[in-house]
DNA sequence: CATGAATGAGTCTTCATTCAT
DNA sequence: AATGAATGAAGACTCATTCAT
């Protein structure tokens, strides 16, 4: 890119080896999306990619090990960004929730072909348990630093009776079924919607900490 | 049905041919429950029938086919279920709201296999719209019904600032986040918990109609 | 054939299945022979027996089984007509012992097809010890009727310092390394010279049972 | 050998060439053995050979070349050992025969690899004549001069109804026989054995060069 | 000389589907 | 209405070979 003059692509041999594993596992994701998890052959995935047919035994093992390294670098993405947003956001607890919240329907991450691929992966959740456990630890993290996030906003607030564990469940599982609303019913839903939706569960749980007057501008 | 009078055995020809086709229909569901959408092979779903290998191309057009009716029955299954829980359910907003939110969590609906089918064919969403298409009116009905049951709420207890549409979005994405986790994560979630959340947010939304109290004796 | 007038084949669905694996295992022996182990394909051994391609895989579980199945077929053909000739051999030791040596060199078990086929899986033998293995028993069955029939011979003429289980060894070994050379260097042997070869060792070794006026009329 | 002076290590680059590519006939002849021809990559030669994937079509022009080198060098080995054999044994007919006949059972030709790689190749005699063809001539120079061994043996014994050139077939085909057994039935078999069941031959069929008393010290 | 990424033809195997029985 | 042998297309995977570095 910012090669500059001389030349336009020298690439060691490691570099285009890996570009070429980062092709073949984006090309993945767009056949997953476009055709489904059956329908996505080897061979498309080459030709998505724009490599030969024999590659991806070449960089990776098996059809499988292409699948579970696509999964693997959507589950690293995610979790690089959603730590960003936990950084980047102002300091108070009610800050960083609404931020990590908020991702899930921001790009990359809200990209439709990457949900069709996460829940192309949650599809096989029960008959090949290999691949959820590929990004279990991950989740775990995010999900114990949002019941963090919500002790420590019920106790500011002295909300009664609020399990954080439970808020957090019931937060998580909004945004997955959120998710799914894009991915089955794209016409009625957009992104804009589904932060509101989450807003309003926010609103209700945390009045002191989300009042009313705070999403007019959103 | 309109069968004789007294032997249960023979059986008419006509009821022969329907307890074949749900027997595959049932073995479909099993099947994709364990191995996967893309591992059910006819084969292996005739053997679950107990049936002979050509039999499913003889009750159904193809493979497509079978998985649509599979697909279908879930749905009709599922309506049935809700629409009774609604009619059984005590006559007010609140109960019925209550009432038809729990079920999901409930059997027969809350049955892993079933669960795992549902999210096989949420994964096939994107690249096969004809299976999404196949259960949105079922879906529909009940979304908007839900609406209609928000709203009465909402003017009940006066809450303000509550939109009935993105309050049922909310409860529907959360039922369904629930089931996600109910698949992924059987080990950290059972259907008690899922309605415990959900009860947490119905509290949060309508406190006058769902008091601290009321869960006690849940 | 001698089906006579009405119908030419009615064959039973099981008579159907029973003689397409015999076509696929002889044209199994037929490709060895003429390609090789290695480039023997089931595709080809397919089209050799006039079927589909993908039939293998349903009369045999791989290419491997298929084979087996084969090696066991050249196996059990020859046990069969070395008992048969042991049986049909006049009741003396020597006359036995002469008809069971001789069948090695006479059709059936001496079609070059077969020869290059029993040298196939020799080849392999080191690397694949299943495949010996399955034909290991009928071998010793043999090889001890063969040491019994020299022990007798050897009483018989007091022939002094000859082991039955060496003398054995040489004349299984011999007859063997005779099918080599038919094997290797068609152009210079014969059948009846490989015989020849065998009879100049049984009169070296049991002059009195195999005098030489006998073989003149060979 | 002819090389510089002190230095041991640089090597010239034929040097290095060379013996590049005997390494590479040594990892052939051992990945023959161990896994059988078809399953004989390149790389698998390159990986034994602890060199690079492409080079084995650097050395040899093609996988073939290879495996015809491999032979060549076999059949090499083979007629040096022999001719030293024949060379070095006492000047008698019959100890030149027995010296040469003996060594088929003495390292390294009777070296279990270098018999499986043998055999690999019998196995493909019929299908690829090229291969064969490889060796022929030097086996045919060995095989004439047994014959001439053998009928100056006939001749100074006097030995009656002896034909130089069956006994000579018998003999080697014998020998290679006892391979196979070595091969196949390692088990039960070794090359002391094989020497021994050699001798009873030999002793039945020359007498008097071959007496009894002789093998009481062997 | 040597490396190893890339190619693409070829092989085994699986499977939906058909059809004679 | 049911069976299961047979078909043939399609897919995953292997591997000899090439070639830029």
């Amino acid at each position: 890119m910012s090669q500059g003059q001389i030349q336009s692509a020298p690439l060691s041999r490691a570099e285009g080896k890996q570009r070429s594993r980062q092709k073949l596992i984006t090309a993945t994701i767009n056949s997953i999306a476009k055709r489904g998890f059956a329908d996505t052959t080897l061979a498309r995935v080459a030709e998505g990619a724009g490599l030969s047919r024999g590659i991806v035994n070449f960089h990776f093992r098996s059809k499988d090990a292409l699948f579970l390294e696509t999964l693997k670098f959507l589950s690293r993405e995610y979790g690089e960004h959603w730590w960003r947003a936990f950084d980047d956001a102002g300091p108070t607890a009610a800050e960083k929730l609404e931020a990590v919240l908020m991702i899930d329907f921001k790009p990359p991450i809200s990209n439709r072909n990457r949900l069709a691929c996460w829940f192309a992966f949650y599809g096989e959740a029960k008959s090949r348990p290999t691949y959820m456990a590929a990004c279990t630890e991950t989740d775990e993290v995010n999900y114990s630093a949002i019941v963090d996030l919500c002790r420590t906003i019920i106790e500011e607030g002295s909300y009664e009776n609020l399990d954080p564990e439970l808020v957090t469940q019931g937060l998580s599982a909004m945004s997955e079924g959120l998710w799914l609303d894009l991915l089955v019913s794209p016409n009625t839903n957009d992104p804009e919607k589904s932060q509101e939706t989450l807003r309003t569960y926010l609103r209700s749980l945390f009045p002191k900490h989300f009042p009313i007057a705070r999403c007019a501008d959103a």
